[in-house]
DNA sequence: AATGATAGTGAGTACTCACTCACTTTTATG
DNA sequence: CATAAAAGTGAGTGAGTACTCACTATCATT
């Protein structure tokens, strides 16, 4: 799978074919918002680096605020895929992680080649939520429907089974979302150019948290 | 010192009385640059809000950006103030602070309460830093220069006295940042309306915090 | 009261913006 | 191959945009 499917594959949630210039329009959309922001990118900036007429986006894409969120809303949900698959939680408790420290390798290791592999439309998305509050609420809704509700249920799992300090698990979700986001954060958005080993600043990291957060 | 005047001490790094009009040029920009951002704020908005005509702007400032950076970089500097202080290293070596622990809620508060006071200032920096290299730029050598540095010998000194993993000083000093920086950026840009109890929340990352880079 | 400097004004300017629409080209289907 | 639907085009439009400039108001100093 190409760069380009990728891409394809992030963003075709609802299973429709794209086509050649469609894909331009959308990565030279993501390209640009990720390095001059939404509001400064003109659609006929994106035009011109998608080699299209400028006509063509608003064929498919009613407004440049449409364009936006054809590229942010799917990039929301994947952020949060592994919160979204049904069995996840029930992984967790039938034992596929026997250690809390099992379950955040897992997924430490599955958000970073995440953000790796989508890093400008994850920027786009980091971005451009502060600004739209449309988005923001989004997120939200997702996040506390979703990700919050199963991540609780697996921090009181292994608070139960005494692996981990008796915080209120939302303070236990802050810390390990807040170490492992710092982390990638650090190593995408902040320091890019650092030279990173990351396999060994990750197991550091992950020593750290479990540290941190043991009984 | 009420809120316009603790506006003014931020932003009035070099000693300049700022006029009344003045004043309400910042205050806009400030609050308009942080609800919709940089390029999405116009010149002829601003100069509403602040009760002022257009040219007015442009009369203390030569260009739009320029307007961005007077809030911008007094902001960026005060952003790390600590760390800009001469005698800070050698109050920590002079035993002012016997444990990293004393040392680190020391910072944590300090940083806290800044943020707290100059929230909309601070969203504006952190945006629209990632869309201006110059300001990036500038925020880069601040920090290897100054932060850096110090926070290196700071960190390397409580290693020497065993009270720190082994790790690189760098680790260790991202370790400290994201957390502190996270629980800040979650409290106040990702949260702002959870009922937070900040002290209980401040007093368990701090714990974490310890737990986790202990030797 | 007179003078010069600084602060403030707002209509005007050249230009860019998101978006439209009448038209042409490509593609899918019988 | 014929036909219609879909995709693609680019000149045009009106509503802004950042910024200018000739002018007026305010203020400190003599």
């Amino acid at each position: 799978m190409d760069e380009r499917q990728q891409l394809f594959h992030l963003l075709n949630v609802d299973g429709q074919q794209l086509s050649e210039k469609q894909m331009n329009i959308l990565q030279a959309a993501i390209d640009m918002f990720a390095e001059k922001g939404y509001a400064a990118t003109s659609t006929s900036e994106i035009a011109k680096r998608a080699g299209v007429a400028e006509g063509t986006i608003f064929r498919h894409y009613k407004t440049k605020k449409d364009l936006l969120l054809a590229i942010v809303k799917p990039t929301l949900f994947q952020s949060v895929a592994p919160f979204l698959a049904k069995k996840f939680v029930k992984d967790v408790f039938e034992n596929e992680y026997e250690h809390y420290e099992q379950f955040v390798r897992a997924v430490f290791k599955n958000r970073y080649e995440f953000v790796k592999t989508y890093l400008p439309a994850i920027r786009v998305l980091w971005q451009e939520m502060s600004f739209h509050d449309d988005i923001k609420a989004q997120f939200q809704t997702i996040f506390t429907n979703h990700v919050y509700e199963k991540f609780k249920q697996i921090v009181e799992h292994f608070q139960q089974k005494g692996e981990l300090a008796p915080h209120p698990p939302e303070t236990v979700i802050r810390l390990t979302i807040t170490t492992i986001a710092g982390f990638l954060a650090t190593r995408f958005l902040i320091m890019p150019d650092y030279p990173w080993n990351d396999e060994q600043e990750m197991e550091r990291t992950i020593q750290f948290l479990m540290n941190g957060l043991k009984a």
